[in-house]
DNA sequence: TTTTTCAATAATGTCGACATTATTAAATTA
DNA sequence: TAATTTAATAATGTCGACATTATTGAAAAA
């Protein structure tokens, strides 16, 4: 992304967004305007302004005069959260399916040829397969057309990154389950293209919750 | 809401939530640092906290260097609003006729009876007619019990009211219009509590959908 | 020893001044 | 007269200082 044209706050907002979700701030972690001054070397104002952005994406919390924490994490709220993205996959998907054209359907052909291929070779990358998992998911729901529902979707994406971070290391180093996770795609794919949406949409929820039990595993 | 525990910054976020809403300030307006300090008598930094939380609740928008303005409506956004809404509220009403118990159902028959009685009285005050409208509907799916899906439907609710308040005056005071509206309340209770899912939902998309051809009239 | 009070410390939240950038208006040139 | 350049003006964005509030730890009382 370019940067050059951000003003401090948003550069601010992005580099405390990675910092949390990779990590560096673990959950429930005290995140002290003063730490943050030495650590970013800005002043004050930018500081809080890219917090007060971070509470909208419910990755930081904060109480009057008590200051800044990150977000905890929960089973709860891991549950929650994946919960209401495959719910909105779903809708995404179905609307994609009722209103997408040639163009879609190619985008998405396109897509699921760079997964599959990449899912087979020797050495994956975690990133670069997360980008093509990232894109194949994209490009099925593409199709819907509606700003504020991808907006959403997008939206539960981030919030759950936490989470899926948990599973991406199992999910790409397993060999059956990469298997199984790329069935899935494929019969995705064929269902979608056939058009048969609530078979589609039951298998794109079902996808999604597939995660949530691995991670549970491994949350703290 | 009680207000003397809070930040300026958060005193400041309602205020200007409150005048946009309101249309104080209309849409497409700039919001000018120093008028809006001026009009609230803070300094910059509240100002500049609650403009960036209003950016994400997209009622305001922000281009570096060159300041802040409301966000424009239009015909398209509006669609895309209310499409959006009337799929969320339908996944959370589907939702709580799977997970409702007894408590639930009660909150909706008391909730529809309020707002029946009202509905019926001689002079309607709008404030009052709203206030028991959004009750009966949030009893509705009140057992969804998903924090994040009804997180999402809060927002999209306050994204719609600017919109929401060019039908609003129409809708209690045209008669025919007020009964017809009353009369898919009714039906909607009696196939949520029979736990008629798929034609319930059916419903309460079409009812979220019925304002947007007579807010696109009213639209300037 | 435990509890309570109170002072010292440290953090947050707010402000106005200053530096940087965009916009507007005037002046110069073709 | 129209277009371009340049200077002025005005707005944004950033910073560090100050006031306010919470937390911590020591001293006194039970």
């Amino acid at each position: 992304m370019d940067t050059s044209k951000q003003n401090t706050a948003s550069k601010i907002l992005d580099a405390l967004t990675s910092d949390i979700i990779q990590g560096v701030f673990p959950p429930g972690e005290k995140l002290q305007i003063k730490t943050l001054k030495d650590r970013y070397k800005v002043g004050t104002s930018p500081i809080r302004e890219a917090l007060s952005q971070l509470i909208a994406k419910d990755l930081v919390v904060s109480e009057n005069q008590k200051g800044f924490y990150v977000s905890n994490i929960s089973i709860d709220d891991l549950t929650d959260i994946y919960q209401a993205r495959s719910k909105i996959e779903g809708l995404c998907l179905d609307m994609a399916i009722k209103k997408g054209g040639d163009f879609w359907e190619s985008k998405i052909i396109a897509a699921s040829h760079l997964l599959a291929k990449y899912s087979k070779s020797e050495n994956i990358d975690m990133d670069e397969w997360q980008n093509r998992h990232f894109s194949f998911h994209e490009a099925l729901v593409s199709g819907c057309n509606s700003p504020r529902l991808f907006q959403i979707r997008q939206s539960l994406y981030e919030k759950s990154t936490r989470y899926r971070n948990l599973w991406l290391q199992e999910n790409v180093t397993n060999y059956e389950r990469l298997q199984a996770n790329q069935n899935e795609h494929v019969a995705l794919m064929v269902l979608v293209l056939e058009r048969d949406s609530m078979p589609a949409q039951k298998l794109i929820e079902a996808h999604i919750m597939t995660p949530v039990e691995i991670i549970k595993k491994n949350l703290p």
